[in-house]
RNA sequence: GUAGUUAGCCAGAUGAUCGCAGUAUAGUUGUUGUGACUAUAAUGAGGAAAGUCCGAGCCUCGUAGAACAGGGUGCCAGUUAACUGCUGGUGAAGGUGACUUUAAGGAAAGUGCAACAGAAAAUAUACCGCCCACAUUUUUGUGAGUAAGGUUGAAAUGGAGGUGUAAGAGACCCCCGCAUACUUGGUAACAAGUGUGGCAUUGUAAACCCCACCUGAGGCAAGGUUAAAAAAGACAAAUAUGUUGUUCGCAUCGUCUUUUAAAAACACCGCUUGAUUGCAAUGGAGACAUUGUAACUAGAUAGAUGAUCAUCUAAUACAGAACUCGGCUUAUAGACUAACUACACUA
RNA sequence: GCGGGAGUGGCUCAGUGGUAGAGCGUUGCCUUGCCAAGGCAAAUGUCGCGAGUUCGAAUCUCGUCUUCCGCU
């Protein structure tokens, strides 16, 4: 699981950067992102009822918690990211869930590359 | 063997690696604040956690008082903290049966409604009829009697048979039903029996209503702690304010309203030891109660149970705690246990 | 988490227990050289779903599903 210093925890950070970030979609993931001071990356989920119901969607903020971790040490520091689940995520198993993210990473220049 | 009825139980397991939550212990660091980090240990979602349909605890409302209104419940007895719950019984309905279902008080307190059809729909009424008399005339009319039969409808004024009669009729008789009185049994609902009455008094209360009993309101986003300010306006001794609607009663003297600022955020308390859970004994037909003994078993706050791999296997369903508990209702794959019933076959 | 509404033709809505309606839209015909407007007809409903009460339910009762709103 992500460390406590990692997580976004208040709404007016989210809305923070809801209103000066950068927003990018691709596949059933869109990524909202906005350049801090600080060095360490704070990351929030967002998983609506549209999704489905409480188990799917406690079941889609776990898996997209993985693959953060698992991806973390290549996501470019100094900054906030907030994950969007779109509708069809709910089908997918955690390793294409891994992929989108990983895809969705590369495509906006946040994902450095083990060398 | 097939089909079924009832009751109960389980809700994947094991191992490896990485990771999260609060708790305890130890260490490091640090402050408004036991806050952060590290290590170790044991623990960490359900049978429905769901729906929010009932009930209760707990909290707040300075008032918790009364009447009416409004709302709820409705066979009897028991059980429970309480209940629209549960248990046992009575009546009624369904099933060959095991068994199941049941909002089941009152229609001679009053009001309303009963479409269409039908003679007639609650008021005793007569379309087709039956029978008698008279007239006309040879099948009609008038008058009197009658309601057995026919027709309509969801429902037709006790049922079927006999006596009786001009034809008929509870007019009378037997049996059944109904009403009522008494006796017996039962705590009671009620059941059985005996006598009397002689059919009035249709249905509908999940229509208004009547009767009996219960009912203050809002809810942890309740409410409290750290915790402390200023300005403007309204009201002035009965106005105002207050806790569902109305009236009365009651309480408050400085109260209320608005605006701005700070506190204040990684906040804390409420928050989990409780009508608790497991086991045993005793009492009871049972729900349940009592006693003994053992256990402590989530407490998050962008919101914790996951990811990957392996093995076993039918391993899949419905589904995720948010103050707590008792029920009800709804969703649910698959596996298992016990008792019983009907039918068929065999001995 | 707590509380309160709604569901009827394709759309917007009526409908207080007795044959399911209105407007707009759709289709056909008339009118016109053609279209629009206008006129005359017609079709279109498991009254969200499942039970119950009743002779009879869109309506009354219970359960359930979908959807909307308020409190933060």
């Amino acid at each position: 699981m992500i460390k406590s210093e990692n997580r976004l925890r208040k709404n007016k950070h989210f809305r923070y950067i809801y209103k000066h970030g950068e927003t990018k979609t691709y596949k059933v993931l869109t990524v909202t992102f906005v350049e801090t001071k600080f060095k360490t990356i704070k990351v929030g989920f967002s998983v609506s009822k549209k999704i489905g119901k409480s188990v799917v969607r406690n079941k889609v903020k776990r898996r997209l918690r993985e693959s953060f971790v698992s991806l973390q040490k290549n996501i470019k520091p100094n900054r906030n990211y907030i994950f969007t689940a779109k509708q069809g995520i709910e089908n997918l198993d955690f390793h294409e869930i891994r992929q989108n993210m990983m895809e969705i990473l590369k495509k906006n220049g946040l994902y450095i590359e083990n060398n």
